[in-house]
Order: C-alpha cells, then sequence, then structure tokens
DNA sequence: GTTACTGCAAAGCTTTTGCACTGTC
DNA sequence: GACAGTGCAAAAGCTTTGCAGTAAC
C-alpha cells in the first residue's frame, strides 16, 4: 500500500496495528470510537491492544489521516479523512435521542462556497488562520421523534 | 429575579448555589468549564461543592438556559444559552495552539439564513427534527501563528 | 412535614503515561 | 543494532453516583 511511503515520509515505521488499524477504517461506514476500533482491530490481530489503536490514532490525525469528532457522548469517534482510500467529504446530524448519526454530503459544496468567504473575513478580522471547521446539525431521528 | 419563577414551573426549587451558579454565568464572557464556575462559585458562597454546580449545569441546560459547548481539550464549557439574561447568539474560533477561544457574531444572521435552508431539507430528506446546530472555527490565533 | 437538593467520598469512564520488551528498517 | 513501537498495568482527569444530612416550599 502506499500509505506505507507517507509513513516513512514522516518518520515512522509501518506495522501491523497501524496497517489493521486503517484497514478497519477504511471498511466501515459507522462512527467508531476507540474502543470499538480496538474490538475490530484485536480481532483480526489478538496481539494489538488499546493503547496502541489510541497512539495509532493519534498519529494518523497528526498525519492528516484521520479526523476526531466529537457527538456529545463523552468518547471521541473517528473517521478516515477526507481524499483518504476514498473517503468523501460530508457532514453529520446528531439524534440527541439515541445517539444515532447520519452522514449526509448534500450542501457540502455549498457549505465550502460559504465558509470560505465567512473564514476570509473572520481571518483578517481576528488575524486567526483557520485551518479547519466543523458543522454539525443535532435533533431528533424519527424513531426518536415519535417515541 | 424571574428565573425563579421559571424554576418553579420545571417543578424545581430555587437554591443558593443555582442562583450562584446562574450568576456566575451572567457575569463573565469567557468560556468557563465546570471547574471554573466551581471555583468562582465557592468563592463566593463556600457552602456549594463541584457536584452541586455539575448537577445545577445539567438541570440548566434541560431547561435550555445553558448551552455546553466542547473545544476538544477534554473538558466541557457553559454559557448562558441565546437571549437568558441579554446573551447573544454567537460563534467561536478556537485555537489549536493554545487553547484561546474568540467569539464572533458578525456573520450569525447571514449563517442563520443558510442554515434555515439547509435544515430545512435535510429535515424532509432524512426524517429528521432539527433543533440546533453547531458552528466551530478551528485555526491558529496571531500568537501561535507567529510562533 | 415532604420532597427535592446538597456535600462528601467513592466510583466510573475514557484517555494517557511509565517502563521494560519487541519489532522494523 | 539502533530506535521507534508496543503491551500491560497503573495513573490521570473529568464527570457521575450513593447516601445520609439539609433546606426549600
Amino acid at each position: 500500500m502506499q500509505l506505507n511511503k507517507q509513513f516513512r515520509q514522516f518518520g515512522h515505521k509501518m506495522t501491523a496495528g497501524r496497517e489493521t488499524t486503517i484497514d478497519v477504517l477504511s471498511e466501515t461506514d459507522e462512527h467508531l470510537s476507540a474502543e470499538d476500533i480496538y474490538i475490530k482491530v484485536h480481532s483480526v490481530n489478538p496481539k494489538i491492544g488499546l493503547t496502541t489503536v489510541y497512539r495509532t490514532l493519534e498519529l494518523l490525525i497528526n498525519m492528516g489521516l484521520v479526523s476526531k469528532f466529537d457527538f456529545g457522548d463523552g468518547r471521541a469517534r473517528y473517521e478516515l479523512a477526507e481524499g483518504i482510500k476514498g473517503a468523501t467529504h460530508h457532514h453529520h446530524l446528531v439524534c440527541t435521542g439515541c445517539g444515532r448519526i447520519i452522514d449526509y454530503s448534500e450542501f457540502v459544496d455549498e457549505e465550502k462556497t460559504f465558509f470560505k468567504r465567512i473564514e476570509r473575513e473572520l481571518s483578517r478580522k481576528y488575524d486567526f488562520r483557520i485551518t479547519n471547521h466543523l458543522v454539525q446539525f443535532y435533533g431528533l431521528c424519527k424513531k426518536c421523534e415519535e417515541a
């Protein structure tokens, strides 16, 4: 895999734990917590521990390969970053009833244009170099609304 | 104060801890953590403990008087909700270098219009009742950019 | 007088760290 | 062979909970 090369460029080694973690993230469309990832990684390769998963995730985030999200339930969630292994840009609807996360990508282009303009002005006004933005909608999914 | 009445409508009692917590939140423009709030509350009234602050914040959030934010540093921050005691709608720039939070309210009207449209369409498409949205920009403040 | 509220201490969770061992390059 | 990476166990940090005492209405 070509990520191998990317690891070495950053001065890191490619190991079983790292490769398996990336594989797990590539093969899911869920929003996995560190422990979720650990369980999957561990079932593929029982030698790999939770600590390694945490350390790998931190590394992948620093390399820009993974994004970390907080949906308000006290544990972080991880996703392959946009563009990595075909992952597409999207935002999230978070159900405050059951915690379900719905991805949507309908308006991301529109949002991109909108935010680009705002970011430009905020950057200038506050002397702030914006590198990233987070958009999340909260509410109730159909099931929870009916209940 | 008229919040007193609001508490009773919800079936809650107004107590020293709750009143002091609201006062602290009203009088700051910082983004206080539970412990920050506790320190201030405790300095006004040393009888009030951290547990009460946590329980009060939870209550205030459920009553819609307080909003809870996560800026990625592992502890939650609390602010008076929009409209309570004159608190105005705003969003946040988060410096990933030093953790500084900058409030801005320049584009919130524009954002409101923009999001209203998107929320309407997402609600319909995903059968999801959107009650709230979160917008945050991440980047580097001037000091951290120079360092 | 009832019932909700509170403080304290202890527990619960996720995440991080120390250290000796292991594996990659 | 050097040095980064790893597992395990322990620690850290924020937040929640149990319980007996206290205060609001």
